[in-house]
DNA sequence: GTGAAAGCGCTAACAC
DNA sequence: GTGTTAGCGCTTTCAC
């Protein structure tokens, strides 16, 4: 059995208030004596707050949950361990959720955070628009990332990167080194993340007067998967020499089948990732990507959580990051 | 505010201990209609059972705390997937910690999780041996993941890899293939992990009748930077073929020194990894490596751990892992 | 079939 | 300076 405030009340002979206020530094006006004899018990008997029910009076958890859709996308292990780093400085501590980008996972989640006490929550990027009815019935603030949302009462903060601007800098890139022909990988069609980053490779083109081949625009999902399958289907249908990647994991895709074709990188066709993971610089052909800032984006997204929990004013914010272009060895 | 099952119960006319037993299927003895009256009004309020109060009355949280090094190191991010799903699947969520590999980070998640309620904790591989005292004094059922710990009470199972046996199984594999020279790459030396691996390296050798060149084993850390770091060093050194890294990070930074120093994978020098982390078939140079059933390893640490809570006679288990060659293009 | 009462460990308002 | 009381939302025992 741990200890409680009780026991220790008791063996001070005080009680239980008096040691909660001592505890929790509420002391003021405490005895010195009486301060020193509950803090030597604590330490004695090893006390440790049972945070369980201090939430439950306090309506406070400090506990933030993170739902994104794969923990395993290493866009989104990045993500997670810069909330979590963020969230631990700022006293807090994380509920990570995996949704697989199921819109049911998802809604379950949620419930589940609520249900937890969580104070709030770092809801990401999947292509599902998230359930506002849900997010405004449950009332707990949250932040949304690299999403389109409606506005709620609950929104802390939106953090977004500008994909459409890091689309147009991957493919501007990509037409200042003379590429011509340059193939677009992308996710769901549906999604506004894609609608974005496609105006950016499209503008790119039309300010370098080239025309966009509709045949070169692939998009599935983000994973790894399908750059290797619509690379493949692309090398089988027609000419490029170069794929711009909205994704670091398309690219790796993207590259290995053009390994398997015969073709070499980034001499017969040039690649571009895109979010810069920390994988990218790591590999045998380090990868050239567009850095998207994942570890701030992680701690922006926080500390807009956090100050909107703590801050009086609750003061709402919309957050852009931009990219940046990282030329290493595949283009 | 949240509609609590007082809320249910005053407008069901019927009492909050009438609701909690028909919300928690313990309704045997209701009536039929109060069933679903209440059921309904459940619905229609949009009732989250607040686990905060419940977890306080039964002492039981049904969340299982992780702690491992770096959720960043592909292998932990694996596990920890794992872990997650299959806690799901039994009716437990997770929270998530990480030591960075720090002694007092993982004291200080140990209280916190013991402190925040939960039911048992997975505890994983980083060099430290664990605190036996403060395990022991929060009492909460754990399982150890490749880590030598000293028997508890509290401890529910250990599941191990066979680390010596997977060690062996690369250098002879690399043996097989007619390397002579093979360097060996690995995590801290002091470390048992590191010890029973190095024996499995050795015992290779005795068995091909190969004398180990004691300038070719290097050991560090499990890093991508100690596997680029010590491979530059093994290369201004002394001479090998092959490289045998205990983990595929180490043999990754091993493959990118390689590279910058003009030699070719496998042709120049064969590069055998170990974890068969997700991303090896994924490579440009798909990694040859040691696979060690990462996602089922999580599933029974998770399944011991539970089986440990749920029944009643809580039988200790000791699981060890067997590994196995995975040939791909490194070596 | 259903309800009253007690209590989980803690905090907060107020009393002394 | 310290104690008393009430209550957070829920479950559980036992009485009716």
């Amino acid at each position: 059995m741990a200890t409680t405030i009780k026991d220790i009340a008791r063996r001070a002979g005080v009680s239980a208030a008096t040691v909660s206020k001592v505890l929790n530094r509420k002391d003021a006006f405490i005895g010195e004596e009486t301060r020193n004899r509950i803090w030597s018990l604590a330490r004695e008997l090893n006390y440790t707050p049972n945070s369980i029910a201090r939430s439950l009076v306090t309506r406070r958890s400090n506990v933030i949950g993170i739902v994104v859709p794969d923990i395993l996308n290493p866009y989104f292990t990045e993500l997670v361990r810069a909330c979590d780093d963020a969230a631990r400085l700022r006293g807090y501590t994380t509920i990570l959720c995996n949704s697989d980008g199921i819109a049911e996972n998802e809604e379950a989640h949620l419930s589940f955070l609520a249900g937890h006490g969580v104070d709030g929550i770092v809801l990401s990027a999947s292509d599902v628009v998230p359930n506002a009815d849900l997010l405004r019935g449950l009332g707990i603030p949250f932040v949304s990332m690299d999403r389109e949302i409606p506005m709620l009462d609950c929104l802390a903060a939106t953090v977004d990167t500008d994909c459409r601007g890091g689309a147009f800098q991957s493919a501007s890139y990509l037409i200042g080194k003379g590429h011509r022909r340059i193939a677009f990988l992308s996710g769901s069609a549906e999604s506004s993340n894609t609608r974005l980053r496609l105006e950016g490779f499209r503008e790119a083109h039309r300010r370098a007067g080239i025309a966009v081949d509709p045949e070169l625009v692939r998009c599935g999902e983000f994973q790894h998967s399908f750059g290797h399958q619509a690379t493949l289907a692309l090398l089988a249908g027609t000419r490029f020499s170069a794929i711009c990647c909205m994704s670091d994991m398309l690219a790796l895709g993207a590259t290995v089948a053009l390994r398997e074709s015969g073709l070499r990188v980034p001499d017969d066709c040039a690649v571009m990732g895109f979010d810069n993971i920390y994988l990218a610089p790591l590999l045998d052909r380090p990868l050239s990507t567009i850095d998207r800032r994942i570890f701030e984006s992680g701690r922006i997204a926080i500390d807009a959580l956090v100050d909107f929990l703590d801050g009086p004013e609750r003061q709402r914010s919309a957050i852009v990051l931009e990219t940046s272009v990282v030329e290493r060895k595949t283009a």
